[in-house]
DNA sequence: CATCAGATTATGTCTAGACATAATAATCTG
DNA sequence: CAGATTATTATGTCTAGACATAATCTGATG
């Protein structure tokens, strides 16, 4: 083993462990070479391999465990990142002017909520036709200062990101048949299939926020797996 | 200063840099210190304070640019990673039997794939009541070896993970008002909204098959951000 | 035979130093 | 002063060696 052609770089690496397991000359399931084996045959140092390994299981392609060794994974559990952009910046790179209408703003309570809540809701546009409609709920107890904000010239998406901060987050996806409220606001009819993305955001074990946004009609999220 | 609690292992300072972010000690848009600055800081080789904001940089905390520095970023891109699971594993996950049923098998062409092709459709069970309808389009050109394969008793899913290797795929998510067939084999109301998948896989060049997932009205797809 | 302690081993991570690269800042030149 | 050239600098990556950690394997023991 030698003459190995100097892979350089650790993507290189990754791309030819990559290959490999596409060529089926590791096929799914079996343990492949140990990092010091590969390092010698790639003519490289023991960390170069680690760096492109790791990156391939965290990829979901392989599977590491100590001293068990690597193996090619045997579901190639597609993991698919999802961007989820502003809703200001989504609008922008489609080449279309945004546009922003609070619609209702009110203080109450909400189930997923300790404490006080405000009620805020609002239409973002895209070229004066309507985007999405958010539904948003924001502690008070949490996020205080929100009182002092009427959501009329900017919206609650874009100020909690400038003044509050969140830890982690979940997020659903679902279609929904549009109610005869969201169907008025977005310009569609009652029990249109809307796509639904539900939000909730926690600053480490306070929740701060629960968003639904409903999307007009026709609206697709799109990912790229594997995307080298 | 000093007296640093000693900082152990790569993702202890990691955590401490996301601390000070959250904290807003270092606000959005600030460059923060080099990393010779803060390895001398953390007391750790420079290696290790890389790759924690290699790290952080990747999950679109900070941007990094070489000379100019690192800074917070200004939208935390929320980057939501999207398991997409083999759906007999989903089914069996939720804790019901998992059932197939081959609708139909037949041979012709398909706008997205060269050649002829081989279309399947399916319904896929959880506990004997439909759960998603598959409808799949296989490249006779890429993958020949399907025309032997009858999908009676192995769903095109599961085979083509056996059978099939890809580099690069594509998905999106919509929601779609559910046709009648599908209303029909779902289960459901004609007009209903049906979550809808549609994914598109390459190996190379090469389009292998491209497949729509109807999935019975009432899922949802769940995902966690900034999960620690 | 079943169980537990110790040897083995592959991955996980760190270190200290080095060179590569890209982008900014400074300087020189027409 | 504008434009081109060079210096500087922060990140990107590699190396060689070391220790840590967690599993597995082995063998001894009851």
């Amino acid at each position: 083993m030698s003459a190995a052609p100097q892979f350089t770089g650790w993507q290189a690496i990754q791309a030819e462990v990559l290959r490999r397991i596409h060529a089926r000359e590791w096929p799914p399931g079996q343990t492949i070479p140990g990092e010091v084996a590969l390092a010698q045959e790639f003519g490289c140092a023991r960390a170069t391999v680690n760096r492109a390994l790791q990156a391939l299981a965290e990829a979901g392609v392989l599977e590491r465990r100590r001293k068990a060794g690597t193996r090619v994974a045997l579901h190639p559990v597609s993991k698919a990142t999802v961007t989820i952009p502003l809703i200001r910046q989504e609008i922008e790179e489609r080449g279309a002017a945004y546009g922003y209408r609070l619609l209702r703003r009110q203080e109450g309570t909400h189930a997923m909520l300790t404490g006080p809540a405000l009620h805020v809701t609002a239409l973002h546009f895209a070229d004066d036709t309507p985007f999405v409609l958010e539904a948003r709920h924001i502690s008070l107890s949490v996020i205080p200062q929100a009182r002092n904000e009427t959501f009329h010239e900017i919206s609650a998406n874009e100020w909690l990101l400038r003044n509050a901060s969140y830890t982690s987050g979940d997020i659903t996806f679902s279609a929904q048949a549009a109610s005869a409220e969201v169907a008025q606001h977005l310009g569609a009819e009652t029990g249109a299939p809307i796509f639904v993305m539900d939000r909730m955001t926690w600053d480490g074990e306070a929740a701060i926020t629960a968003v639904r946004l409903s999307y007009v009609p026709g609206y697709r999220i799109r990912t790229v797996i594997g995307g080298s």
